[in-house]
DNA sequence: AATGAATGAGTATTCATTCAT
DNA sequence: TATGAATGAATACTCATTCAT
């Protein structure tokens, strides 16, 4: 699917791959069909028979990146044992895709920005954001039910965790000496297990 | 300050109050000049006489709002006793004034997105965020001298509570229907004090 | 000829009918070659195997309904009897024409509007206008020669027909409530019969 | 009135004086609004500050021009004395008027090719129809109240009048070998003289 | 201090035409 | 003969900014 490779989805990936480096290099109003064209290797009028607009290009790009971060939670759940650690390592990717790949953010914020006016632009935020909860809710329940997490509403700390995550995010991007990712990762794990863990009875 | 009221302030004061009605509902790009000047009742020159540039007003106006926050902080202080009830005080002012202004939400995301390129536009943002972080690394350092609170690292902490309301308030503009407010307010509550406070001795 | 049944003639035969179509639909700017083609059922492509240029197509398009008029009139030539009669044949089958085929009248306008900057989009008008003066002077020719009419400028007056037909279709054209069809065609015969008929000696 | 003289009337004269050049030289769709702008001396920009789009200025050029036929319409009127001098005259002005102002006949043969697509392009033209006829009409009627003219249909002569002129315009410019003014306009004379005039009763 | 007429750089999008297959 | 992917020239319109008044 990802892979497929008619020419249709072999010139839209090269498209959203070239889309995605001048939108984070210049943002969605200032940059032009015409560099994403030439970035793209392609001429500007090609783009339009594969994007309806520049503003498809965007939502096509936001498409792409959402997903692969959802490939990236699909990929996670097996391995981990406790739900401790699965909690940590779905924290340890969040913040670590952002690290990795911080062009995203930038884009993150024009996506986030045109979402506002553009309900349609929101969509692909949207379900990502809908399938991480539905993941970390489902491993705080079990949490909850073998003893290892004390009752806490999972829904809603699920929405917490990928608040802090985003909101770190945004917090670094604005000031690059907010913190240090390992000094705060660290706080955040703490204050997770903290927060969650079941109290063992004393004596 | 705010109060001045030369003819100079008087007029800034008036524009910024037009711009931020403008950039909310237009977004920055959209919005024009001539709106702006319109909404303030004043002429599209007059403008060039208070402000450099379309992006100064922007700037002028994200200043603004975050005086706003950055006062709402210190008038905050004073009220409460325990370092709980402060500390839960400022997430809730801090979500609070999202809400009750969901439109200044909306220029945010504008904010954030010029800042990207643009690292002036990121100051009044990196300095409300330097502020509320000093505001509540005191509290926390001073819960934890007085044995509420468990040792944890203050500065850290501090991040991690501005992240979470900032990325709820994503989360939230995105997906309407990812949480309410209520619950997911209560649920930051819970896990803040369990993952603060320090665990009574038993028995 | 127009029977031709190469697959040369059939394809443009194809194509000019898509064409007739597409321009009377949307003008001559507005037609794209794709949707010529669309209608056609071939291929953009395709289309420049047998025109040189979209232009092309539209003067092949103007050749053809010329052509078919022209047809029209060679067809009406025989049957009548009385100078008079053929006279108001001719006027009744130009005019009739122009209702029957509204849509062509669209295109008409595109034709004289092109004309003006392209001399040989002129050239199948300035023909059939030709024939349609040959016929109709012959006509009155013979009616002057036969004592049916009195003696008139036979060319001049063959213009002033001529001219009438397309000029109430213009003015028709431009404003739906101008005249009712029936009437001023039972005008234009009185007046034509009142210009043209010898005056029989009184008494 | 037409003689306005606040700067957005001069202003407006300017414009649409070039853009009848314009439209004249290349046509409607090949006029560029840039080439309007050099040619009234102005910037690109302005045009639009006066004009709502290229096609409105087109609209503004029609009503300048059907405007300057209706007032000759009315400065014709009172001079002449019979029916028959004010039936002549008013088709010599109509000729004469598409003879001596042939760039306005391109410019017009664009208006009707737009208004069959723009109903609000027809109206200007639709107007100046409806006055030439009122006034043919209303001379046709006193002639035939004044036993100078036979009973005819003044509306529809009326209507077979503005016809000869417009059709012979098309003719014309369609093939400018198609006749000469001099003698189609003597022939049209003669036969409208001949429709019209009620019969001498012969001694 | 205030106006608004004027400027002109900047860009998304369309579409006739070509050509490799 | 037929396709349709690819090209790139061409243009209406917007709007931040200036400046004469």
């Amino acid at each position: 699917m990802a892979g497929e490779s008619t020419l249709e989805a072999k010139r839209r990936r090269q498209i959203i791959a070239a889309a995605r480096q001048v939108f984070s290099r210049k943002g969605y109003d200032a940059a032009t069909v015409e560099e994403i064209a030439d970035t793209a290797g392609v001429s500007k009028g090609l783009i339009y028979n594969y994007f309806r607009s520049k503003e498809d290009i965007l939502l096509a790009t936001a498409e792409a990146l959402m997903s692969r971060l959802e490939e990236h939670m699909e990929r996670m759940s097996t391995a981990k044992v406790t739900a401790s650690d699965k909690i940590l390592a779905a924290q340890h990717m969040h913040t670590g895709e952002m690290i990795k790949q911080w062009d995203f953010v930038q884009i993150m914020f024009e996506f986030w920005s045109e979402s506002v006016r553009r309900p349609e632009m929101a969509r692909p935020y949207a379900r990502m954001f809908r399938k991480a909860r539905a993941y970390l809710e489902t491993v705080i329940d079990n949490g909850i039910a073998s003893g290892e997490f004390r009752p806490v509403p999972a829904k809603e700390v699920a929405s917490l965790m990928i608040a802090m995550a985003d909101g770190l995010t945004v917090q670094r991007m604005l000031d690059a000496r907010a913190f240090t990712w390992r000094n705060v990762s660290d706080a955040m794990d703490d204050l997770l297990l903290n927060a969650l863990l079941a109290r063992r009875k004393e004596g």
